[in-house]
Parts: C-alpha cells; sequence; structure tokens
DNA sequence: CAGTGGTCTAGACCACACT
DNA sequence: GTGTGGTCTAGACCACTGC
C-alpha cells in the first residue's frame, strides 16, 4: 500500500488544490494523475495484475496511492485511451488482453473489399518454421539488442477460407521467448499475441508499421499461390510492449487483389 | 446566448449532481458534455469561429451554456483529441487548421526511409488537370451524391526534391466547391486542405484509407517516372468533413522504392 | 441490494503567455 | 498583473451489473 506520490512535508491534510508535491523543482515538474499512471504502469508491468484481471476500483486505489478519486480517474482514463485499460460500467477496470474476440484482430489491419471481418470465416494459421539462431544486424538494432544475441524466427502462413493471404515471418528475442517452439506455436488455436501473452507474460502494447509495395518473389509467390513478380503489401511491424521496450519485428507480405489494409486518419 | 441545455424544471437552480436534464426519456440519454460538444460543433460547423480561430474561454462557453466550467472542459477535452480543437496553454482554444506547419502533413503518410520529412525539402505540387464532369455510379455512391451529380475531378502529382512520389486524382462535390479552377489550384502554394478551408469554408477533419498494392499502368508509370509495372501503392482516401459528411474521394499512387506509409497501431 | 464506473458541480490553486 | 488552460479535491447523484 500507501506509497504516497510524493510529498514534501507529509504532514499535508487539507492540501487541497495546488499540485500536492514540489512544485517547482526546476527540472522535472510532472502532475499527480501522471505520477500515478506511472505507478499503475509498473504494476501492470509487475503482472501484479494480468491481461483480463480486474484492477482495484477507483476509491481503492485512491485510497492507496492517497489521492482523490478523481485523480485516479484521469489517470486510468488516459491509460484505457492507451488500449492497456479497459473500464466496463457496472463491471469495474480490467488489464486489456489480446485474448478476447473483440480485440482479437487488434492490429491485423487487413480486410476484405466486400463483406465484414466475420463472414470470411476464422483465420487458418499454418507456421512453416521456427529457428533459433543470432540476430542479424538490422534486427538486432530493432529490438535493441545486440548483433548475434540469440534470436528466433518464425514464418507462418495465414490463409482465409482456404486461400493464403498473407505470409510473414517474426523475430523475437529470445531472452523473454525462452522455451517456443514450432510445437508451441502449431497447436495454439488462438491469436499469437494471446499465446504470447499467457505463456511468456509479454503483452504487445503498440506497434509501429512501414508499408511499401513490393513483387512477389519465388518463394513468396509459391506460399501465396500468385505468379512471381505478383504486387504484394510489404508491411513490416516493430511491437513493443510496456515502457516502448520493442518486443517482435515482423515482416509480412500481404495479398491486396481480394483485400486491403484499413486506415483511419484523424 | 442562453440555450440552458434541456432542464426538465428551468426553475432548479441548486440542481446540483445529476444529469441535469430529463433523466430516463426511454430511447436517449446523452450526458451533458455531450450535449455541450454537439453545441460547440454546430458552431464550427456554422462558421462561427473559423480554423486559426480562438473559441471563448472555458469560462465564458460554462457561462453560455448553463454549465459548469468542468463540463466544458470535458467536451472541449473530447473535441480537442478529435484533432478539431487545438488547447494551448496560458492562450486559449483554438480551431484546428490545415494551414499551419506544425498539421500541415497531417493526412499524408509517406515518408522518406531515411531522414526526416523537413529534410527532403517542401512536396511540389502540379496540377495535371482539373474537369468538371458527371459523378459516376462509384463515385456518387462514395460522396453521397446522385449518380450524374455535378462534381469536379483533379488530378496531380507531388514531388520531392524533383523526383515525383505520388500521382493522385480527386473528386469533389460540386456544390460545396463551385468555383474551383485549374488557376486556383496551380497558384495556391499551400497544402490543398488549407485552400479548402480559406476558399470554400470546407474543413477536412478525418479520413479513411483503403491501400493495396497494384502494378503501374502506362499512364501512372510515365508521371512518376518508373517502369510500366513497377509496384505502387495504391490509396484510396475518403475524406469527411464535420458531421461525417463525406467531400473528397481521393485515389493515389504512391512510389515506394525510398519511401514509405507509416502507420501507428494501439 | 451493494459495488463499480460515469457525470456534474464548486471552488482552489498552479503553470503559462502576454502585456 | 490579468487571463487562459491545467490540476486537484470533495461530495453528490446517476447508470449499469450482478448478487
Amino acid at each position: 500500500m500507501a506509497t504516497p506520490p510524493l510529498n514534501p512535508t507529509d504532514a499535508a491534510p487539507a492540501d487541497t488544490g495546488g499540485t500536492g508535491m514540489f512544485e517547482n523543482t526546476a527540472p522535472a515538474f510532472s502532475p499527480l494523475y501522471q505520477q500515478i499512471k506511472t505507478l499503475i504502469l509498473r504494476s501492470l508491468q509487475a503482472g501484479e495484475w494480468k491481461p483480463g484481471d480486474m484492477i482495484p476500483s477507483e476509491f481503492d486505489l485512491a485510497a492507496r496511492f492517497r489521492v482523490s478519486q478523481g485523480t485516479v480517474r484521469k489517470a486510468i482514463d488516459e491509460l484505457a485511451t492507451d488500449n492497456l485499460l479497459v473500464r466496463r460500467q457496472g463491471k469495474g477496470t480490467f488489464v486489456a488482453t489480446h485474448a478476447e474476440a473483440h480485440t482479437q484482430y487488434r492490429f491485423l489491419r487487413l480486410l476484405p473489399d466486400a463483406g465484414t471481418l466475420e463472414d470470411q470465416g476464422p483465420a487458418e494459421r499454418r507456421i512453416v518454421e521456427c529457428r533459433r539462431l543470432r540476430a542479424p544486424a538490422e534486427v538486432a538494432r530493432q529490438l535493441a539488442l545486440r548483433t548475434g544475441d540469440p534470436v528466433l524466427q518464425v514464418k507462418r502462413v495465414l490463409a482465409f477460407a482456404g486461400t493464403p493471404a498473407i505470409v510473414e515471418e517474426l523475430w523475437l528475442p529470445g531472452g523473454p521467448f525462452k522455451g517456443l517452439t514450432i510445437e508451441t506455436l502449431s497447436d495454439d488455436k488462438g491469436p499469437m499475441y494471446a499465446l504470447f501473452e499467457t505463456q511468456f507474460g509479454v503483452r504487445m502494447v503498440r506497434a509501429v508499421e512501414k508499408i511499401k509495395a513490393v513483387s512477389a518473389d519465388e518463394d513468396a509467390a509459391t506460399l501465396l499461390g500468385v505468379a512471381a513478380g505478383y504486387p504484394l503489401l510489404s508491411v513490416e511491424r516493430l511491437a513493443f510492449t510496456y515502457n516502448d521496450e520493442p518486443m517482435e519485428l515482423r515482416r509480412g507480405l500481404y495479398r491486396t487483389d481480394a483485400r486491403h489494409y484499413r486506415n483511419e486518419l484523424s
């Protein structure tokens, strides 16, 4: 409990208004709700509350952190808009997860040109290979590792209704994913990010994608069932866990003859 | 002023707490701040405050709408996260605009592979053609017009440092853009959406893009300086103004040899 | 019914920008 | 200094969920 967030004089009971902490300490100023946000984040990271769990009520957290409920509320609000937490009125606030139907394909932006996500049926996953090797320079750089550090390389194909749509190659840091094998991956029915959560305690929180148009090489053409030279979408994704720690590098090739990559701008 | 937001008994001076309006009128329930949001939106739409303008202070708006400052604040908060308003501490709250350097390329996601947006220099715009014609069925459908309604078709090329990168075709509804000519477009130095704001009072608020990989046809290949068959990114954008009214359909072809389309997932 | 998140208010004070 | 947005509190009541 406790850990009251940084008060200069802890004996300030009626300290209404103001920031409630050391005010003008030159370089850093951070509002209370930001500090609360960091504390909650730390608990998430430490695994105090796991994906899918309900976290303590706003009132409880307010008591724990010695702030008002409104301040906790603002912290949770931001974590909820960042998709780290999910609020459910009347029930509570929960740690977001990739395991639920609703958020299952949160990071997959490839949609059918006609119809909805649902009526194309579930994604059919096939693991092509899973190897343990030493990180090439570029992979290491992006995953914030050193060249030659142990990494896992996974290659897989996704299909919808029997038609292959995506072939992708994943690079994962060896440390956090120790024990991952092709059997683990192949036996799993659900989304890969859900497996990462349950088996390795790694939760993907955000990602950045770089998209290009390329021509299919022989390998990709075979796996996707198109002619060599066929135009494909190249999607390079760097996914991050808590604290902006890079945890996965993924390079996918998407067929876009009957599907498209959807993006919202605002 | 006034327009107090829907009170059952207007004689409720000390009506603290609660929603402040007709509570359980079965079908619709909308919190006060939502109603305020709608009212502000209406003023934006009506042009009471124009892009770049400062809107009244939270305190003033609270008085005008007969609610507390906190309620106005929450309404403005949401409008700010939707990028309709911009808050500037110490200065005021302003109507967002595409005319400022900071938000100039807000909807353009094509970035150089190496280096920053700045060190590639400004976009060089060349209008290829601007025609007035009757909307084809598909264009009409997307712009919520009737087939055959008057529309404008604009074709242009964007280049960076002399190298063409984008060729795109725009469809605009004839009504709101009455008077738009190739001269207007060609003479303009700034971003097109800024011109739309100042000359036609049309502000683009959000957009949806559908992205595919395609092969360059003869026409595009010539304009972009690549060989026919070269893989290009096809970006189809539908842009909306206030109230989700579609106002522009744009189909662009992007060269992605030295650039990529960037997207953030969360 | 109790518990949780959601809304609203009123008032205080801080941080920032301009004059 | 004045005016703006930003933070924080305390307390009230509403809306939803599940026992």
